[in-house]
DNA sequence: ACAGCGTTTTGAACGCGTTCAAGAAGGGGT
DNA sequence: ACCCCTTCTTGAACGCGTTCAAAACGCTGT
């Protein structure tokens, strides 16, 4: 357990002093300079090479402040993700827009995250450590990660309403949760894929993008009704639930 | 990086000393010792809340002692790891000799590795952030775990071979490894599982036996020959490979 | 100016994983 | 017996993440 998170500062994505009406305060300046620091030490250095007390001296506070604003060490790379996030959703745009082919779309939307993500790789493991932790709030399935999820979902399901693919009723709704599921798993791929230039990743992301595709098409077909109903069944039965796994987060008023 | 692992004692799993001609070395003992000792704490207290220290106190060891023996903590855990794969082996022997029903294999062989590995599941997520980690020699994909991820391979390989399903010719080399890693699916959801008597998992177990089982069945149909031969492509192609991706491992003599 | 109070900042101290130089044990070989 | 070499054992010391009591700061009301 990394720490219970209960600290009295503000928490992660918070807005700073509370009582406080006027504009962004000094605080947030301290936050950002911590975590800025931060992400570019770890780029400079790699993660496990770079301590908590140099973080805090080439940002010119003392290590009990960066802990002020950050719960550990750890929460400092939510910034990758939000980082990568972005940026993701930036470059998706324009092939959003140009390619109608299901399968373009798909490819499209997965190398675009290969080539964002690609600067973070030598450290993606670092994070992936984490994400599998189901106590961590890292972990793609946390429910403090139900904000980007949702967000990566929701790409998704873009990719597949304004294709021209005719998509089954029935998977219509599971469909962009399994596409993101199917991405996590090039993302695992990716974070043990040692060859040049992420080769393999992108040829996984094209063969995934093909195989997805033909499965949709394919769906349509009488005998693969069965099959379907018991992919939809599945995924509707547990993905939704995956957070829901999780140990409620404080009911505190029950309400009884 | 945890450390290099080149320690000047006996690497896991290795004879003891080697110049000696005699038994059961007493360095055999004091290994044993120090291993039983830190998975009984482990089991007592977890993971985190068990020292280093305490368990070389325990065993009536110095603290050096048993970094002489494992090159780290996390390397305990592979303890866990060999006895749940036996327990495992053991426990599915009566199930692969009653059941000839595919479904019924294949759920049977889920289901026990649940069973045998429930007594564990409290600390599971620790050794999990190392199997997410491709520089630990702990990840499943490792090549230090190819032993005991064969063994793994090999039982969905009699699952299949001792049923009375038919099993189309571009499947029957590939399926054993997807099994596996739907397997490995499975104790990722596992570990998240929080439900009372890892219900939920067991009900996954049983859904995936039952999709697996269908997706076999219908794959002799013409319509899905492309589907097939993607999904065949796309594993003979990226699952072996997965080792691969690491860094070579030290090629000592490359005989040329 | 001053007191009161929440927010922010400090740095020493703690606990733990890990390392390492030094020593003890156990055998041959002479 | 003695030396020498390998194998094993020790525990102090190091580095790092993290905690915490105390101080500094900034603001508002009087």
């Amino acid at each position: 357990m990394p720490a219970p998170t209960d600290n009295p500062g503000p928490d992660d994505t918070s807005a700073p002093g509370k009582a406080q009406e006027k504009g962004p305060a000094k605080s947030e300046q301290t936050r950002a300079l911590i975590l800025e620091t931060a992400l570019r030490l770890f780029q400079e250095r790699g993660y496990d090479k770079t301590t908590m007390r140099a973080i805090a001296q080439e940002a010119g506070v003392s290590v009990g402040n960066a802990y002020y604003y950050f719960a550990g060490k750890e929460h400092l790379i939510q910034g990758f993700y939000d980082r990568i996030g972005a940026e993701h959703q930036a470059a998706i745009r324009p092939v959003l827009e140009r390619e109608k082919d299901l399968e373009a779309r798909i490819a499209g939307v997965l190398k675009a995250w290969l080539d964002v993500a690609e600067p973070y790789h030598e450290f993606a493991a670092q994070f992936f450590k984490n994400a599998a932790d189901p106590e961590s709030p890292l972990s793609p399935f946390s429910l403090e990660s139900a904000g980007p999820r949702e967000e990566a979902i929701a790409i998704h399901r873009e990719v597949l309403a304004g294709s021209k693919a005719k998509v089954p009723e029935e998977l219509r709704d599971v469909l962009p949760e399994l596409m993101w599921l199917s991405q996590m798993g090039l993302v695992l791929y990716w974070v043990f894929d040692r060859t040049e230039g992420r080769e393999r990743s992108y040829r996984l992301a094209e063969r995934g993008a093909r195989l997805t595709t033909r499965g949709v098409s394919l769906a349509r077909f009488r005998v693969l009704r069965p099959l379907v109903h018991e992919v939809h069944e599945l995924f509707t039965d547990f993905l939704p639930g995956m957070t829901k796994l999780l140990p409620d987060p404080g009911r505190g008023s029950t309400l009884g």
